[in-house]
DNA sequence: CAAGGTCTTCAGGAAATATTGAAAATTCGG
DNA sequence: CCGAATTTTCAATATTTCCTGAAGACCTTG
């Protein structure tokens, strides 16, 4: 392997560990996806620890965060004593499984809350809570079309799928065409 | 104003300070937008201050966050010392604006990393440059695709617009249905 | 079932982020 | 322009979040 590929690599997991507050795990978790998705085959943790720069018990621990979301598998092959961990190699699987896991555990909440305060604030009678109660209802009406939406990126098959459907310009095509508000004044 | 109108408007306030991370703002930050939208008055510096508890410091700053990010305008009544601030109204300009920073902020460098790295690989040989150079072609793709998703929804007048294209199923009327995977095993 | 090897856990330290408070800048009326 | 009222800025501090390292659990093989 020449250095320019290891460094596109390097450069590669760095900006994937920063996007990862982005998709809501820690920088080091994220990095370590991103290193073995930028590998063709799976690694241990010995060799994480060594080409990332990590505690073993970040390692142990990164590596347990992605297989919650589902983004890595580990297996212990025959006649091996260490796990040997891979990435999931499909990207709209992995970009499912992020959305779903979020959804869960903080767009669910939000609407329970929604769905109490309401009905709270209908037994009230100011101006106040009338006023209260339009803006929440706003609120609700955002997250739920939200809510649908991811409802239905999550069971549509694929991203693309799902991408094509709002997409009906065409614009979904891969080009080189600049990308507008690039550089906004 | 009753108290159960005011306790629904704190812990609406905690709520959206708790979801500021999500959007890209601090904890203060996203409770004093969430203050203000929850009121149908604007208020002055001294006001937030004291509902809020927060030093003068973190509101300025709060504040100048904000309009940085379109969500609120500041104005100086004649015949008033203070500055009076009001969140946007309209709910679905408030996710345009956040959409559309952090498109700016976030995804067009991604886009930009990517296509330096591409060529470089390219015109490297090893299989493992091809490999590498084949994950990033999809990366790439994907984020595209995302991309174009929210130039449309940012172009496309309004964000329930966008949704109904999506949701050509009529799933996105507002109802009281129970969202699926509530609670998942 | 003992020993060596590997993984997990978690208290504590380190790093990053957010907030305060007070000094400096700004604005406006007189 | 002066001075009072208000806002802004930013170094210092507080808080949150993250990572380490070592103790112990767990496997696997001889």
């Amino acid at each position: 392997m020449t250095n320019v590929t290891q460094d596109v690599r390097d450069d590669f997991v760095r900006l994937w560990g920063s996007l990862g507050t982005f998709w809501g795990v820690s920088p080091t978790t994220a990095r370590v996806f991103g290193w073995l998705f930028s590998r063709s085959e799976g690694a241990d943790a010995e060799e994480m620890m060594t080409a990332l720069d990590l505690s073993r018990g970040a390692v142990s621990m990164s590596c347990k965060e992605l297989r919650d979301w589902g983004l890595l598998t580990s297996e212990r092959p025959p006649g091996s004593r260490r796990t040997l961990y891979s990435s999931e190699r499909d990207l709209e699987k992995v970009v499912r499984h992020v959305v779903q896991i979020r959804k869960q555990r903080e767009w669910d909440p939000i609407l329970e809350n929604l769905e109490a305060w309401l009905p709270r604030l209908e037994s009230e009678s100011g101006d106040d809570a009338e006023f209260l109660a339009e803006r929440l209802k706003a609120v609700e009406q955002l997250v739920e079309l939200a809510d649908s939406m991811v409802e239905r990126l999550l069971k549509g098959g694929t991203v693309t799928n799902f991408g094509l459907k709002v997409l009906v310009g065409g614009a979904a095509r891969r080009s080189k065409k600049p990308r507008t508000s690039d550089k906004a004044s």
